[in-house]
DNA sequence: ATTGTTATGTTCGCTGGCGAACATAAGCGC
DNA sequence: GCGCTTATGTTCGCCAGCGAACATAACAAT
């Protein structure tokens, strides 16, 4: 049998809400959870799409998006290692008016909606953190409505590399300009713009499809306050039950 | 004893969570069901506040705010008679980032965060319906930062007046333009500018912190998609319970 | 090396909403 | 009726992001 290196995609315990779970609860789905790769640009569901997976990534970054009937979008959430994709299982719905797509390739495991609707009605820990997330989500996307009205370009795109990076194992991007500004909602001009202000600020460099963060501390210093507030949010909801688990 | 009569707030079934119990979960609720009254402008919580209570309006409309360090400010979502307002009692998180105020006076029945919980971990309809609403709140939330960044004001009015609307049992809005310029997180000379023209158009008529809509279907022709999105994923999660229950 | 493709750079005029300053006007207290 | 407060009307210059058109530059394939 291979052994799984901690850092490995292969580890399910690399995301955090598995990581979390009661010893009981996690060998209990184990056998359930099935690794599945998500490469760059996956749609992994339309909206109204019936939704027949948890998604729990390892690594790779998923976008949630709203699409408009004139062809423009915003993206209103990213899910990383910390979460799931795919709500609506849990939460009754089925579906979401929301896509989802893999904005950096990575990896997951993957639990059928059956399985999935059989743990969250045991009401034990899965139940918690699924619940925790899902409110933490929702902070995300509220900032995220509020940030789109009030702050900069600039200020917008500095907390998304600063979010995406959050999200990944290094500090480099995988990302065209075109692609941000789909995703923000925005002209790729603008964004070109933008970066080009970061770049000569020295704050990152890019070419190409790739964007390297140099000087994080400083992207942190002329960000918006919506990055730290949903940070803050996330490490509120989400770590104290991490940690219970870990003094146990 | 008092008879109520089915249209007044006092009776608790005018929200339609409630309404929606079956009769044994409602009855086990009913005598915890506490009636209070929400005036104008009540500041029910504050960002970061713990919070005691869930709140179930039978009339009246509750805005959910969230706010920036430079006092600029943004409505994420709207909640009326159709839900509850408090969710991170039973997700979770005993607090929110955002604010709740009374954006028009009514009437709720709350239920204190201990017979919440309990209610809620016995994964029954209460459950169910608590959650389908606020994947329709995370609905609501998401399409407001897609609207935030591409509809235009009149847009946006709009569809905040028939939201609004929609959550009242008249034509008529008690709202100042200053308000509403808070809750769209816009200036009020733009949303004198956006309603002049609405009025000019005659679909509404206004003076003095009252607003009428005069020509609803108007209003609605030249709403942003934003408005039925929203609508219909509502009608989708939460008309379908109702229905069944109501056939039991 | 040549060619085609994709990513990024740059310009120009336009418009919506901003910030500030000030003008009217409707209701309220007395 | 008088004055005070609050709500709405109007103007002006400003700027960020838009839409469109086009220019360069890096990489890929052959």
């Amino acid at each position: 049998m291979l052994k799984i290196a901690k850092e490995s995609p292969h580890d399910p315990k690399r995301n955090l809400i598995l990581a979390a779970l009661p010893a009981r609860d996690y060998e209990r789905m184990l056998p359930y959870l099935e690794f599945i790769a998500m490469p760059l640009g996956w749609r992994m569901s339309e909206s109204g799409d019936h939704v027949n997976f948890l998604h729990f990534p390892t690594t790779g970054i998923v976008s949630l998006i709203y699409d408009l009937e004139n062809g423009a979008s915003s993206e209103v959430a990213l899910v990383g290692n910390e979460g799931m994709v795919g709500i609506s299982i849990f939460m009754g719905g089925d579906s979401m008016p929301s896509s989802t797509e893999v904005q950096s390739a990575g990896y997951a495991y993957r639990l059928s909606r059956k399985i999935m609707k059989q743990e969250f009605a045991l009401g034990g820990e899965l139940q918690h953190l699924a619940l925790l997330f899902t409110q933490a989500l929702i902070s995300q996307t509220s900032q995220t409505a509020v940030c789109n009205q009030h702050h900069s370009m600039a200020q917008r795109l500095s907390r998304w590399l600063l979010m995406s990076l959050d999200r990944m194992h290094d500090d480099k991007l995988m990302v065209t300009q075109e692609l941000i500004g789909n995703l923000l909602g925005v002209r790729r001009e603008s964004v070109t713009e933008a970066a080009g202000k970061l770049q000569k600020d020295g704050l990152i460099t890019y070419s190409r499809g790739v964007i390297k963060v140099v000087d994080r501390p400083g992207l942190e210093m002329q960000v918006c306050e919506c990055y730290e507030a949903v940070k803050q949010e996330y490490a509120r909801l989400l770590t104290t039950p991490v940690f219970k688990k870990g003094l146990k």
